[in-house]
DNA sequence: AAATTAATAAGGGTATACCCTTAGATAATT
DNA sequence: AATTATCTAAGGGTATACCCTTATTAATTT
């Protein structure tokens, strides 16, 4: 891409098997060059550390001894000229899948895929694209659906509830709140005590986690 | 999928040139049959809710007047047997993307997509499984690199600091945090002292809104 | 050796939050 | 017509949070 044609990829994984696996996949991409192989993460990060040939693309496993895919992948993206990094798993679990993408690898490939999906992933990838399974989108999509059901709770207060909650969350204090809405001190009192009451709350702390769930800040 | 081997199909856009297009492109595919079009949300919900035949699939726009697509989605999923919905929009913003999911929408395609992804996307959806363009991954991914910024500021604060944060965070007041840990009510509102200033914080609730950025609750 | 940082403790003071109860006015619902 | 929900207000009381200052000890860093 950048000043060869050829993608030059490392593959890492403890599996030999799997990096055979992928070898015989690339094998017939001529634009492909499988530069090295690794057996876990510290092995792949020393290499490309010492490379004298830059380093396209690392398509790495999660599950490894000394250093994982998500530790090499953050050790990666934190050199100058960092590869793009594809990273394949097993794991569908949201963690894996968050850990993967705060470590700002490039793709996230399930082992489970296809051998068409894998090339493809691969190739774009190396073009400087994303890829991620479409399986794991259920994984993200899964925290926002949380957020839709606290969403009907949000109903259940009332119009001045969740004006003085808005207020609340700006760090104003109940005499502020009073000064802004022309009433009482005792009355945003009254109404914090309905909404402590509403949300199960023991104190504002609470009421505050309440009210981030549901994007009041 | 169900009854059928020919997927029914509700086609949702305002835009005539856009339901021609997407009836040009699905014409030859025989699993596949158009049942009827939709000039916006409301015209498709009225629709779905006095048909004969069971739709299987709405492939709908966001941008449309009196009902938008994502208003849509929500209704049509809050039916008894709910058709697949492939959102099909212009849009890359977050807020329209996670719209989008929170209305559980069952797939989000992109409209520069070409007609192998686009035809591909249909068949994904109406199979039951979901189909996110992958060009907006990376922006609920920034949302996670929003995290991995702050967690940087995190490393500031003292591991008693955090040690505290975290106890305030389960709404204990500060006399049951110096119980807990056997220290002196004062020592514990110095630490919290210190954590207001260094969290730039005015009270107490703007070191929640903090420590929830960094995933503390 | 000197300086800085972290954790500890304390005293005094004010404002705030939270608990309890009671109660009037309005509007919507049954 | 009667009930219910919402918003309003108030008094009294306690606990908590937050402000100010000062100070000792230990560990780390310069």
């Amino acid at each position: 891409m950048e000043e060869n044609l050829t993608v030059k990829i490392l593959l890492v994984d403890d599996h030999p098997l799997v990096l055979e696996g992928l070898k015989g996949l690339l094998m017939h991409e001529n634009a492909i060059e499988i530069v090295a192989t690794a057996y876990n993460g510290k092995q792949a990060l020393e290499f490309i550390k010492a490379a004298h040939t830059p380093i396209d693309l690392v398509v790495s496993d999660i599950d490894m001894p000394e250093m994982n895919g998500i530790e090499l992948c953050k050790e990666l993206k934190k050199l100058n000229h960092p590869p793009q990094v594809l990273v394949l798993s097993v794991h569908t679990s949201s963690t894996m899948v968050k850990g993967a993408i705060a470590a700002e690898a490039d793709g996230y490939m399930l082992k489970n895929a296809s051998k068409e999906d894998i090339i493809y992933a691969i190739q774009r990838v190396a073009n400087g694209s994303c890829f991620y399974s479409q399986e794991i989108i259920p994984i993200i999509y899964a925290q926002y659906q949380k957020e839709k059901k606290t969403d009907e709770q949000l109903a259940t207060l009332t119009p001045r509830e969740k004006e003085i909650l808005s207020l609340i969350m700006k760090e104003l204090t109940s005499n502020e709140i009073a000064e802004k809405l022309f009433i009482s001190r005792k009355t945003v009192e009254v109404h914090r005590a309905n909404l402590l009451e509403k949300t199960a709350s023991k104190s504002t702390i609470g009421l505050v986690k309440y009210a981030l769930k549901l994007g009041i800040d």
